[in-house]
DNA sequence: GTCTATAATTTGATAGAC
DNA sequence: GTCTATCAAATTATAGAC
């Protein structure tokens, strides 16, 4: 969420906010229109519809989390530090933002999901273990105990359930509890 | 979900039905009524609001999924089977349900909802993690490497996750993938 | 770009007849 | 227990003025 967006980029944001606390029923014209300080139909002037506003804002929220990771293959990075990064990534998600994940929402929302909203989150899932995949497959260097792509499953599982108890029971060291066996691993 | 319900547990089987596909939001009197064969103001006499049917809907949700699992103390059971049942409950909720947990989806939405709801889904988390705290402390014996509460909860979170991650990426084998390292552990 | 006005639908809920 | 009737509010959305 950039620092002075514009109306549109102000929408996106809200509307993030709004689903990232109650899932894609969790934002309405209305209350975004009222946060942004405009009305209900000036919002469907920068987003046609409610399905747009959803692909729209899982769209730059992949983006913007992809673009924080950085690429998996960097020679600069030690394999080691891309895997915390990732595990913060989510932490600063429940901690700073005190939000769910936007696409773990989304996920869990699927099947009642207009499709092309639901396939943005799915989007942002394979991409995140395409991700961990190549960082696991330069850490593991040869020893194939397990398939890079099912411990990249387990670590994306983990951290979204993790949000998830950690929100439940209302305690963030709930969150570094059940995801700290997944750093030093 | 019962075979032949009085009204009000067919009432409970729909709404849990709804609210594990769209949560608290993705069921409404209306839809429960017209899939009761009943009109919605009927349902209000069953339950007087929605948050006393969001209420129930998890209480029982928790109570039968608690008697699935059995006696964490049960000499009879071995802790490494009560692990694998306790794997096995998520896996049927995905599998055979074809459905979400339902206090994952609370969970999830925990800042949305009444407060006596988002108290449900608490409540089912703490049960779980009593449970499987206990199962793995008389599997352990002794050996602390892991707080078996951090464990616990490491195994909730990934469970939860896995099923987001399943239902996502509409394939039940990235929950096999996920949560296969649960197993043996 | 934003507004007013308006519409169709859905939602949670209540009163009172049967 | 279930119904009809009704309600106020909210939701998504559109038309057209400014």
């Amino acid at each position: 969420m950039s620092e002075r967006p514009n109306k549109a980029g102000e929408i996106l944001d809200i509307a993030e906010r709004m689903a990232r606390s109650g899932g894609y029923q969790g934002f309405s014209f209305r209350e975004i229109a009222k946060a942004a300080g405009i009305k209900a139909a000036s919002v469907h002037y920068h987003f046609p519809g409610k399905e747009e506003l959803g692909v729209a804002v899982a769209r730059r929220y992949t983006e913007r989390f992809l673009a924080a990771l950085g690429a998996p293959g960097d020679p600069a990075e030690p394999p080691e530090a891309l895997l915390r990064r990732y595990v913060a990534a989510y932490r600063k998600s429940l901690v700073d933002d005190g939000l769910m994940c936007l696409c773990g929402m989304f996920g869990a929302e699927t099947a009642n999901l207009p499709k092309p909203v639901a396939a943005e989150a799915r989007r942002f899932f394979e991409a995140n273990l395409d991700w961990l995949a190549t960082v696991i497959e330069r850490r593991a260097a040869g020893e194939g105990e397990t398939p890079a792509r099912d411990e990249a499953m387990q670590i994306v599982a983990t951290l979204e359930g993790a949000l998830i108890l950690a929100r439940s029971l209302d305690d963030h060291a709930v969150f570094d509890a059940a995801t700290k066996a997944l750093v030093w691993r």
